[in-house]
RNA sequence: GGCCCUGUAGCUCAGUGGAUAGAGCACUAGCCUCCGGAGCUAGGUGUCGCACGUUCGAAUCGUGCCAGGGUCACCA
C-alpha cells in the first residue's frame, strides 16, 4: 500500500514517519549638532565596551554589495560580478558595516592584498549611503552614513509594503512540491509533522518568489493492504452493516481495529490471507462493493485529515493517491518495454542502473503486482505532462533516498528531460523522550504518538502559560491555539532539516529562548507598540533619526530579509528563515530594551514607530512563510 | 561489508573558503516610578571527531580513518 510513511512493518504506510550608558551618550550629544555628531558619541561609548557578536551578517545586504561591487569595478580591472563573493561583515560592528575582501583583486593584479585593500580605501565611492571606507589589512571595510542608510532601507519597505521580501525570481515558473502524503486508514502520527510542515514552508517561500506552485498530497491509498481491510470489513465489521462509516463517532479508530483484528485471525487462519487477495482484486476490477467501502475509507481518512491541516494552516492545491495511478501503470511498463531497459532477475522485472552505485531497480513483483517505485514513475510522467515543472520536490525523510535515487536514475535510462528538475527534500527522523533517552517516534510501549494529541498538548500548555502570564486576556482560545501550533512548527522548522529532531513538548513550549513562542511574544510586542503610538509617521523624513547602534543593527537586518527568504527556497532549507527570524527578535529585544520607540521627540518616535512597522511586516511574512499565524495579541 | 546522513561549549544547535568560532538551554548575579520582564545585561568553558592533503588562508573543500544513525529488490 501506501507509499511515503516510513516504517512499513509496524505501521502499513508512505512518504512521511519537526546599554544605557549608550543611550546617556546619545543623549547628551543631541543637545549639539548633526547625527553624525551623536552618532560618534555612540560610537564612541560602545568601542569602550565589549560589543556583542553581530547578529547581521547571517544574510546578505545584497542590494549594497551589488552597488558596492559596480563602484569597486569602476576602480579596478575586474567585473563587478566577480567581486560579490568578496562581501562580507566584519567580525566586530565598529570596524564597519561592510566588508570587502581584496583577494580576487590582488589575484588578478598578482599584488599584495593589503596593497590594493589601502589603495581601494583612498578611493571614492558614489552611492550616497556610504559614509567612508577604512582598509584593514586585506580588508576594505565601509561605514553607512546611518541616516542615508535607514532612510534607504525603510523607502524600501514602504515601496513593497506588505509584500517586503517577496521576489520575482520565480515568475513565469512553476514548481511541484509533493509533501505530507500520509497512508489513508491510518491517523496522522507525530512524525508525519515534518513532511507536512517543511514542504508547507517550501510552497509558502516559493510562492513568495513569484513561483506558481502545485502542493500536492500523494496520500498512499492503494495497496494489497486495502484487501486485508475489505476482508476484515466483511468479517468482523458488524456495526458498519447498520449505518456507513463516516457516521461512526471515531472511524478511523475503527479501521485500525479492524486491521489489528484481520492480523491476529489471519495467525491462526491463513484463508483470511487468499480472501485478502481477492478483495483488492475485486478493487481493482471496480467491484462496486469493494469499491464503495474504499472510497468510505477514503472520505473518513480525508476528514480526519483536513481537521489537523486546518491547524496547521496547510492545504494542497492537488490531492491525488496512489489509485490515480494505477491505470497508467501499463503505459510505464509498454515504456520500459519498448526501450529494453526491463531485465528479469529472480523472475521479476527490473531495470539496472549502469554506471552507478545503485542496485537495480524493482519494477514489477514475480506476481505480476506494481510497486511504489512503479506508481512514482507514473507519477513524475503525469506531474511533467501537467505541469511542466522548473522544479519537482519530493519531502520525504531521509530513509527513502535509496529509493528516489534509484527513480530518478531510472527517468533517467527512460531519457526524461525533466530528471534534473526532480529532487529529493531529505530530512531527518524526529525523535520523543522516552525514560531519558530519545526514541523514534513512538511511546514505550511502541505506540505510535497521534499528532493530534501533540497539537492539543501543546495548545493546552501553551493556554496555562499565557493565563499565568496575562490573566485579562479576552482572546485566550485564539492566542493558546495559536501559541501551541507555533511552539510545534517552529519546532520542527528550527534546525537545518537533515538533523534529526528531538521534540520535547515541555522544552518547546517553555516559551523562553529560541521557540516559537519568542517570536510570537516579539511580534505581539510590535503590535502593542503601534496601537500605543497616536502620532503621524511622515513618508518624508522617515528613517533619519535611526542611527543608533542597536537601529542600524535593526535596518540591516531588514535589508537582509528577502536574501533570506531567496536563499531558504534556493537551498530548500526553511531553518534559514527560522534563523533568520530568531536574529531579527533578538535585535529587536536589544534595541527595546535600549531605547523607548515612544521618545520624547516626535521626530524620533515617528521614526522609531516606522521601524517597528517594517519589523512587523518582516516578522509577519517571516511566520507566515514558515506556516505560523503571527498573533497580535497573546 | 557498500552507499547516505550526522559529529562544533555540560545539553540542543547556528556558522556563505576569510579577520579573535557564537546563540539558546542549564547555572550565578543584576535590571520593572519606563512602550507587555515570555524580555534585557553581565559572568566561561571548545584537540570544530582524528589524520593527511588542496589553498596566501579550512569548522567549511578533497582523501583516508573513527563513532552514532539510516539504508541495501519482490513493503511503502
Amino acid at each position: 500500500m501506501a507509499p511515503r510513511s516510513g516504517e512499513a512493518a509496524v505501521v502499513v504506510c508512505r512518504r512521511t514517519l519537526l546599554a544605557r550608558a549608550a543611550l546617556r551618550a546619545w543623549r547628551i550629544a543631541a543637545g549639539r549638532g548633526t547625527f553624525r555628531a551623536r552618532f560618534a558619541a555612540c560610537l564612541s561609548h560602545r568601542s569602550r565596551r565589549r560589543t556583542k557578536r553581530a547578529v547581521a551578517g547571517r544574510t546578505s545586504l545584497k542590494k549594497y554589495q551589488l552597488a558596492l561591487a559596480a563602484a569597486i569595478a569602476e576602480h579596478v580591472g575586474v567585473a563587478a560580478q566577480d567581486l560579490l563573493p568578496s562581501f562580507g561583515v566584519p567580525p566586530k560592528a565598529e570596524q564597519g558595516d561592510i566588508s570587502f575582501g581584496a583577494f580576487a583583486i590582488a589575484r588578478a593584479a598578482k599584488k599584495d592584498p593589503r596593497a590594493v585593500a589601502a589603495e581601494l580605501a583612498q578611493k571614492s565611492f558614489a552611492p550616497r549611503w556610504v559614509e567612508r571606507c577604512t582598509a584593514a589589512g586585506p580588508y576594505v571595510n565601509f561605514f553607512l552614513d546611518r541616516g542615508e542608510f535607514a532612510q534607504d532601507v525603510l523607502r524600501d519597505v514602504a515601496a513593497a509594503g506588505s509584500d517586503f521580501g517577496k521576489g520575482r525570481n520565480g515568475a513565469g515558473r512553476t514548481i511541484v512540491v509533493d509533501y505530507s502524503s500520509p497512508n489513508i486508514a491510518k491517523q496522522l502520527a507525530v512524525h508525519h509533522l515534518r513532511s507536512t510542515m517543511i514542504g508547507n514552508a517550501l510552497v509558502h517561500l516559493h510562492r513568495a518568489l513569484g513561483y506558481q506552485v502545485v502542493g500536492v498530497n500523494h496520500l498512499g491509498d492503494w495497496g494489497t493492504s486495502f484487501g486485508k481491510l475489505l476482508t476484515a470489513w466483511a468479517r468482523f465489521g458488524g456495526s458498519l452493516e447498520q449505518k456507513p462509516l463516516a457516521e461512526h463517532p471515531q472511524p478511523i479508530e475503527l479501521l485500525n481495529d479492524l486491521y489489528v483484528r484481520f492480523h491476529e485471525k489471519a495467525k491462526a487462519d491463513s484463508t483470511l490471507e487468499d480472501e485478502a487477495r481477492r478483495w483488492f482484486h475485486r478493487l481493482e476490477q471496480g467491484d462496486t462493493v469493494a469499491r464503495d467501502r474504499w472510497k468510505q475509507i477514503r472520505d473518513a481518512s480525508w476528514q480526519h485529515f483536513e481537521r489537523i491541516y486546518r491547524r496547521l494552516g496547510v492545504s494542497f492545491e492537488e490531492v491525488i493517491g496512489e489509485s490515480f495511478f494505477e491505470d497508467r501503470m501499463p503505459a510505464v511498463i509498454a515504456e520500459l518495454e519498448r526501450l529494453e531497459l526491463l531485465e528479469e532477475s529472480d523472475e521479476a522485472q527490473v531495470v539496472a542502473l549502469p554506471g552507478t552505485e545503485l542496485p537495480p531497480a524493482l519494477i514489477r513483483k514475480k506476481d505480476g503486482a506494481t510497486l511504489y517505485a512503479t506508481r512514482d514513475l507514473a507519477a513524475a510522467e503525469y506531474r511533467w505532462e501537467r505541469w511542466h515543472f522548473d522544479k519537482c520536490l519530493y519531502v520525504v525523510d531521509a530513509g527513502q533516498a535509496l529509493h528516489f535515487r534509484q527513480l530518478f536514475g531510472v527517468l533517467r535510462r527512460m531519457g526524461k528531460p525533466y530528471v534534473d528538475r526532480l529532487q529529493h527534500v531529505d530530512f531527518g527522523i524526529l525523535r520523543l523522550p522516552v525514560d531519558g533517552s530519545w526514541v523514534r517516534g513512538k511511546t514505550r510501549e511502541g505506540q505510535v504518538v497521534l499528532l493530534e494529541h501533540v497539537l492539543d498538548r501543546a495548545r493546552d500548555l501553551a493556554r496555562e502559560k499565557i493565563l499565568e502570564k496575562n490573566p485579562e486576556l479576552k482572546e485566550i482560545d485564539e492566542a493558546a491555539e495559536a501559541v501551541g501550533m507555533a511552539a510545534v512548527i517552529f519546532a520542527d522548522l528550527k534546525a537545518r532539516r537533515t538533523r534529526d529532531v528531538n521534540f520535547d513538548l515541555e522544552q518547546i513550549t517553555s516559551f523562553e529562548g529560541e521557540t516559537g513562542a519568542y517570536l510570537q511574544y516579539t511580534h505581539v510586542r510590535f503590535c502593542g507598540i503601534l496601537r500605543n503610538y497616536s502620532g503621524a509617521t511622515s513618508a518624508a523624513s522617515q528613517g533619519r533619526h535611526l542611527a543608533t547602534p542597536e537601529e542600524t543593527a535593526l535596518l540591516k537586518e531588514i535589508a537582509s530579509f528577502p536574501a533570506a527568504i531567496e536563499r531558504a527556497a534556493v537551498e530548500a532549507e526553511p531553518s534559514i528563515l527560522s534563523q533568520y527570524l530568531l536574529g531579527v527578535a533578538s535585535l529587536f529585544n536589544n534595541f527595546y530594551a535600549a531605547h523607548r520607540v515612544l521618545a520624547e521627540d516626535p521626530a524620533v518616535a515617528a521614526d522609531r514607530v516606522t521601524l517597528v512597522r517594517a519589523l512587523r511586516t518582516v516578522v509577519a511574512n517571516g511566520l507566515a512563510i514558515l506556516g505560523i499565524r503571527p498573533l497580535e495579541r497573546m
